[in-house]
DNA sequence: GTCTATACCTTGATAGAC
DNA sequence: GTCTATCAAGGTATAGAC
């Protein structure tokens, strides 16, 4: 009723289709799925996400901001390389005990030939934003010396974003092993004791 | 009616749905996605496979067959290793050419929480036989010279498995180049000039 | 083995009352 | 903003004829 109620649902409806997502992809949830949990009807998820294209559309917008603050607040740019990797490794994580098997890039990839174009550009400028960023983190810990790999960043920062993304993949199916060891091996291949 | 045509449609059902369980996901494709293109009606299909169950296990089943057959022939058990990585690439590559841009564990792993207990165990040895050919190449080729890595194989093969997997996740989303920087990112970090 | 026909369910979406 | 009621469409699956 008041401004409060109204952002608040919408929100909840997010936080919910969100994890759903994330836990059986696009075509694995309906409005039932996410209406059910917060206690209202599916009339009214439709009232705040006319179509099951714009809800995706702004849950891949919310997983965009979600990054932004994360890399400003706790990922910051520019200050010492190796936390920020840590950072990143606890984020999935947590993400994975949270209910987030996998995350929204890997989900709507099996996905992507149904997504409108305008969806697809905001999902492609996600994962370019992540990139960028870890991009630079990789440059500052090999120029500070706390990174050591052959070869350019950007490759090294696609290939080990690429080995996280399937990594939360291969531990749905197999168990977190997979993560641990995963992580494992990227600090060795950078040249970090453990 | 002869035997040929009745194993005949069997296989071309595995093969169209195989593509579009990799095109589209568990959920993205229906028995009319499967019988249409073959020109038959889908009642004919629940024929040969009763159940959507049933037919994705099979599908399981069957490449898990196809890979066997791979690394009997193309990727020979103990030959030298660098061909059968290089063989590995290629496979990927052409898979992706010919519309699986995503393989089934990667497809299944977004919907692996609607699988059988039976159909989820199959998925794993899938994997697990993988990445037991795989650890042996890697072995192979790290004591025969032609590798340089560090820490244990398996974690190796886990975390290069997984990058295979993202990056051909990324490629659907961002363009197939991203699959060439994963290429030459592992080449590079195994040590091998290109 | 394949067909027609159909039962039954869920889904995304809309209309209109409150 | 949320509800009830309803819709058309599409899905899986089955029965029985050929």
């Amino acid at each position: 009723m008041t401004m409060n109620a109204i952002s608040n649902t919408r929100q909840q409806i997010i936080d919910t289709a969100l994890q759903l997502l994330m836990q059986r992809g696009m075509n694995g949830f309906s409005y039932r799925d996410i209406s059910e949990p917060l206690g209202i009807k599916n009339a009214a998820v439709h009232y705040h996400f006319p179509s099951k294209a714009k809800l995706v559309k702004s849950l891949i917008r919310e997983s965009h901001q979600a990054l932004r603050k994360g890399t400003a607040e706790f990922m910051a740019y520019g200050g010492p390389a190796r936390p920020q990797l840590e950072g990143l490794f606890e984020f999935t994580l947590k993400q994975c005990e949270c209910g987030r098997p996998v995350c929204v890039a890997g989900a709507l990839s099996v996905d992507f030939e149904e997504l409108s174009k305008g969806t697809k550009e905001a999902l492609n400028r996600f994962m370019m934003d992540t990139l960028d960023w870890f991009t630079r983190v990789l440059e500052t810990g090999r120029e500070q010396g706390e990174f050591q790999f052959n070869g350019n960043a950007r490759n090294k920062a696609i290939s080990i974003m690429a080995m996280i993304q399937g990594a939360r993949q291969f531990a749905r199916i197999h168990g977190h092993k997979a993560l641990e060891c995963t992580f494992e091996q990227i600090r060795t291949d950078l040249g970090i004791e453990s």
